[in-house]
Order: C-alpha cells, then structure tokens, then sequence
DNA sequence: AATCCGCTTTGACTCAGGTCAAGGTGGGAG
DNA sequence: CTCCCACCTTGACCTGAGTCAAAGCGGATT
C-alpha cells in the first residue's frame, strides 16, 4: 500500500481537495513502534498529529503506585495525539503501542495549514473531538455514577452491538486490560465476571463471551438494578 | 450591550472576518432561563449552539438515583452544547440555569454555514473542543485514580491558581455542588474538609477557605500522600 | 515431556466512602 | 423578634471494591 494510499482511507481525510492529500502525503511521516514502546507521554510537547495505520495504540493516564485508567485504544485510521494541537501544547496522557504497529506522523505546522487550507479537514476535524468528547462524558457517568458491573454490563452490550448484535462478543484486549479500561483492577473484574456466570447473566469461554439475559444487562448498565 | 457587542465579546469568535460578526448577530437568538430552569437535557435533540451571555449554567449527567456529576459549569462567553453539532445530534448531558442567565443560541444550519464559511471560528472551535477534553481527561484521572480528598486538594489549588495564588480562595458555589464537582456527596465533602482543617491544612471560614500548607495539598493532589 | 512465565482466579482482609438519620446554623420573610 | 427552611455537619453503620497472598492454568520454549 503506498502512502497516498494509505492517506485516502484515512477517515479524518476523506472528502479534502485532492491536492491536500497530496500535501499530507508530503509531510506525513511514518514511525514503527514495537509491543509496549511508549510513543510520547504525558505532559511531553506535542509535535504533531499521529495517526494509525496498522496495530494498536493504547492512550492512557497512570497513577502514582501504577494503576492505570485506559483512555481508548485505537486502531487503523484513528487519529490521536489531537489535543496538544489545538490547546496547550502538551499531551494529556500516555500512549504507547498495544501491539507492534505503524503510525503516521504530521508535523504541526504543516498540519495547522492543511487545516487553514481546507474548510473540510477542520470539520472533520471537529467531528473527531465531538466523538471523543462524548466518549470521556460516557467514561465520566460509568466512573462517577455506576458501579463495576454496571459498567462491564454497558461495556458488554457496546461490544455486542458493534458486532452485529449477536450476542456474542469477543474481547480484543486481555482482561487486565478490560480492567484498566473499566476503571478497575483484574482481581475485581474477575470477580464480577464469575458472579455475573453464577446468575446466569453470562457464558464466558476464554476470551469469548455469550450475553445471555440481554434484559437484566440493560438494566445493570443503567444503574437500575444490581448484581446480587 | 448590543447584541453586536456582546457577540464580539465572545472569544469563541475572535479574529473572525467581519462580515461573520454580522452574520452571526442576525442568526443568534436571545433567550433567558431563570435559576433552576432546565435548558436541555440528555437525549434532546440538539438544535445548535448555545453562548452563555450572563449568570452561569451547569452541564452535568444524573443518575437514576439522582446522584449528579458536574461537567462544567459555564460563564459568560462559554459556549456549550457544542457536542451535539458535530457528533450525533443528541446532547449528551443535561443543562441547568445555574443562576438566572441569558443565552445566545445559534440554530445548527445557520451556524454550520458559518463555520464552512471561516476558516478562524473552526479553528477557535477546535480550541475550545480540545480544552474540554483536556479538562474531562483530567477529571476521568481524578475519578479512576484519586481519592476524594486528592480530588479536593487539587480543585482547591486549581482555584488559588486562578485567583492569582494567594492561598485564599472563596467558593462560588455551594458545598453540595462542589461535592458533585468532584464526584462525591456533601457529607463526605464536609468530614474532608474537617479532617483537613484538623491537620492544619486549610482553614474553613463559610465559603472563604485559606489554604495553609500548599506543599502539602499538592503531594495529596499529586496522589503522592493521603489524608491521615 | 518438563519447565517457565504471564495471565487469571480465589480467599481473607481492610478501608474509603456512600447511606440513613439526627441534629446544628444562619439568613430571609413575616 | 422568631420562625422557617435550606444548607451544612456529625455519628453510626454498611458495603463495594482495592490489597495482599496464594494457587490454578495454559501456551510457549527448550
């Protein structure tokens, strides 16, 4: 795949003048980072815009004695690093690679023309932080005003929509992960999971899951009902 | 104030070509909320951008018992459900009069043909957005990784900052909002601020709260120390 | 096949912080 | 002045979830 290529299936890019993706190209560059190399942390200066080509990036804040509260992890075509762009000029939190993978790397100053340029690319633009935002707002109701199973029951139900709505989901990331993406910790997420088996909420398997009273989940993932 | 005046006293919309000040004064409507009066709610449909002119609204989500976690409580010049332009069309949380206020409200079409139209308001939108999530980064680490009187330590220091470090600080809201500022109830809230008065670390003087050994609070911001 | 190592589970314990209930306290209305 | 109501504080209690420690359990390596 060349890089213009590679460019043209960015979502972030789709619908430019022809000629930016031609100026993108020009500018972009490309990184490789291996399983667990950090790519910036919190609180470096932000040189630029990354975006992911292929792999997976984890963005992450960590406490002192080491808990870690996953922030997203993202794929092929996701943009991140945005916010050390567009306010302030450092990042707000961790990232490092979640698996071997390759990322895009626009510089700033080219990066802030391509957008002076082009009214669509800081639309699109504006459209990618929108969806963040209400990301972190949802991320901020589970952590502030649910408890654990309510949030993996909601988390469940996000995965096996995405899916198609089979009831059945697979988790792409290992449960300490899950942990760390639920704002827990494994022991705890252990826990609940074995409890949710017990009621006969859920079948696990490995890393696969089978949503079995979809009804009682909703209710759990609303903060309506509680796990007994 | 004219309206033309007041819109040009709203940094969102800075450095914007002229004729966009007009434009935007001739879509803009004015409307008035009094104390406590809901301006929308979670789930609404979102119909365009709100500016606050005076008084103060806050965003925030609810629980089904009713427990309520802050986002943002806005001034004059801040604009909000933003969200709901870019991303979606709900807004995802619910907004409050927070005191009497006045609210310039900027229907979606009318306001997007603004931005196509400006490369500076995208821009300073951009800004905006990327603060925000700045700020709900910071509050899911709080959340997911302080303790309460961590939360505390940082919001107070957050606010001496603001009113130029001079170790006293008065609250502009009452105790019980505060307390949903920070992700908690207005009793614990209190025994902090005892147990904190106790150790000599603040001293409590109705809304008006001198802080007595900064150093201190900011180990405890940091997560670095604990309240004893 | 044997070893190892990282992930996961389980148990026992602790504790931060939420719930419920009972007073304080202070400012505004009559 | 005093009554009231909203806000705040305090105490007793409970529980969700984190900590620490000890096993399981595979999959990969040799």
């Amino acid at each position: 795949m060349t890089l213009a290529e590679t460019i043209a299936a960015i979502p972030l890019f789709e619908g430019l003048f022809p000629q930016q993706n031609e100026t993108l190209a020009r500018i972009a560059r490309k990184m490789t980072f291996c399983r667990e190399e950090r790519i910036f942390s919190e609180g470096d200066d932000g040189r630029g815009l990354h975006v992911v080509v292929s792999g997976r990036v984890k963005i992450f804040k960590l406490s002192p004695s080491g808990k870690e509260q996953i922030l997203h992890i993202f794929g092929p075509g996701d943009p991140f690093g945005e916010i050390a762009l567009f306010s302030g000029r450092t990042y707000p939190a961790h990232a490092e690679a979640h698996s071997d993978c390759q990322v895009l790397f626009f510089p700033r100053r080219e990066f802030a023309e391509c957008i002076a340029a082009d009214p669509s690319l800081a639309i699109n633009m504006l459209a990618v932080l929108s969806q963040r935002l209400r990301k972190f707002a949802q991320l901020i109701e589970d952590l502030s005003l649910k408890e654990v199973p309510g949030r993996l029951a909601a988390y469940l139900l996000f995965l096996s929509r995405r899916e198609g709505g089979s009831g059945k989901v697979t988790l792409e990331v290992t449960k300490g992960q899950l942990a760390g993406l639920l704002g827990t910790i494994p022991e705890t997420l252990s826990r609940i999971l074995a409890k949710m088996s017990r009621q006969g909420l859920i079948e696990v398997n490995g890393a696969c899951i089978e949503l079995r009273q979809i009804e009682e989940l909703e209710s759990l993932a609303q903060g309506e009902s509680r796990l007994v």
